[in-house]
DNA sequence: CTTAGTGATGACAGTGACTGACATCATGAG
DNA sequence: CTCATGATGTCAGTCACTGTCATCACTAAG
């Protein structure tokens, strides 16, 4: 509630330090209590004591403030699939690097579903947070080329594993408190061998009018 | 203040029809020739004959331009999914589906590429594209659960559709001239099985430090 | 013919995200 | 002390996007 003495209530040094952490914090507490649309950037750094303009030095855009963690799991994941044995298939080395990310987001369940809620109710995050699903698949598929995967199934491999992580992540973030988020996504990993079991030759379908780009 | 009488100096009287057409050309036109960021609504909307508060009567924003089509390739893959013989598996109806789309995009590869070119060149359009494919798989999953398939089932067949679908599509979007879409796509679907088959228990990884969100 | 209603558009004045340019103020090296 | 540096403040500006009202053509009564 005090927060309007926006003056250095500091004696001893100049700025206070860690502005990148307090303007997260301001951000993230304001999307909850008010909305994403509804917060302006000017409240966010009001309420962290700083200028508009020093936001926008710490973040791209009004987003990001909730992604920042992104390149950490990008470095993890290169680093799993590096480090997994050569003997391992493609598929196990993206089940190891998803798993990764999956024991990391069950240290702190709490914070991952108050996140979740505040991204999925917005389109805009949730573009951002696909973005940020495509990247770990595009990491994944490198990190699968440095092993000598061929690039065709080390994408396929990644994107699949994205896309069970995806409904595996789904899943556990509104399922019971004790899951564990590794566990539901081994489990998918070893149905969708199932499910895709059924490929054989899909039926053919005529399409339809023109391509979906736009009018004349 | 003055009533500004600009008064229609439009010699015949009477609005141009197809004012949303002429926006999507006039708007793909520009983002070709100056890129996406450096072309401004107002430009697009003198260079159509109109407004730039008519742009946005027709369009959300600046991207939706270049997806208008998007809900015709919903209603088509609902559509093809409810169609399939009830004898299909999941997999088959979510091949058969995207099937039809890649059926459609075939008809004019020319503009598929082309459209591909601005879209992949800019982040922001790149973020609608996948909100797009996010959309594919939330509607295939519906329409398989209105099949009977259960949840779980269903949207992992979904995605994992969709991974594979984006997959092919971009092997074939800067592939040879004469390949077909859909063959690609059914090919890589049987692929994808083989991928999969090697799951097993997946090596464990210790996790880092906290979830990617954000600091303090 | 006149009048009122409708639908698409123009005009105008915002709001708010984001950027560039420059000034300021502590700290640390010399 | 002096100077460079890095983080910040300040200010002006661009541009996407919105709300509101006026205008024009067309149409259907009256």
């Amino acid at each position: 509630m005090s927060a309007s003495v926006i003056t250095y209530d500091r004696g001893m040094g100049r700025w206070e330090p860690n502005a990148r952490g307090r303007l997260a914090q301001a951000a993230l507490t304001l999307y909850n209590e008010k909305g994403f649309d509804a917060t302006t950037v000017a409240e966010i750094s009001a309420r962290a004591g700083l200028s508009e303009r020093t936001f926008f030095r710490h973040f791209p855009d009004k987003r990001e403030v909730l992604f920042s963690g992104t390149e950490m799991v990008r470095d993890l994941l290169a680093r799993t699939i590096a480090e997994v044995p050569a003997t391992a298939a493609p598929v196990q080395a993206v089940g190891a690097a998803l798993g990764a990310v999956c024991g990391i987001m069950q240290e702190d369940p709490e914070r991952v579903r108050l996140r979740d809620s505040v991204v999925s109710a917005h389109t805009e995050l949730r573009e951002r947070e696909l973005i940020k699903l495509a990247m770990f698949a595009s990491v994944m598929t490198e990190a699968l080329i440095e092993r000598g995967v061929s690039e065709r199934v080390a994408n396929l491999a990644a994107e699949q594993g994205v896309a069970i992580f995806k409904v595996a992540f789904a899943l556990w973030v509104r399922g019971p408190d004790g899951s564990k988020l590794t566990d539901i996504l081994h489990e998918l990993m070893a149905e969708a061998r199932g499910v895709l079991g059924a490929v054989s030759r899909p039926h053919s379908c005529a399409g339809g009018s023109s391509w979906p780009t736009m009018g004349p």
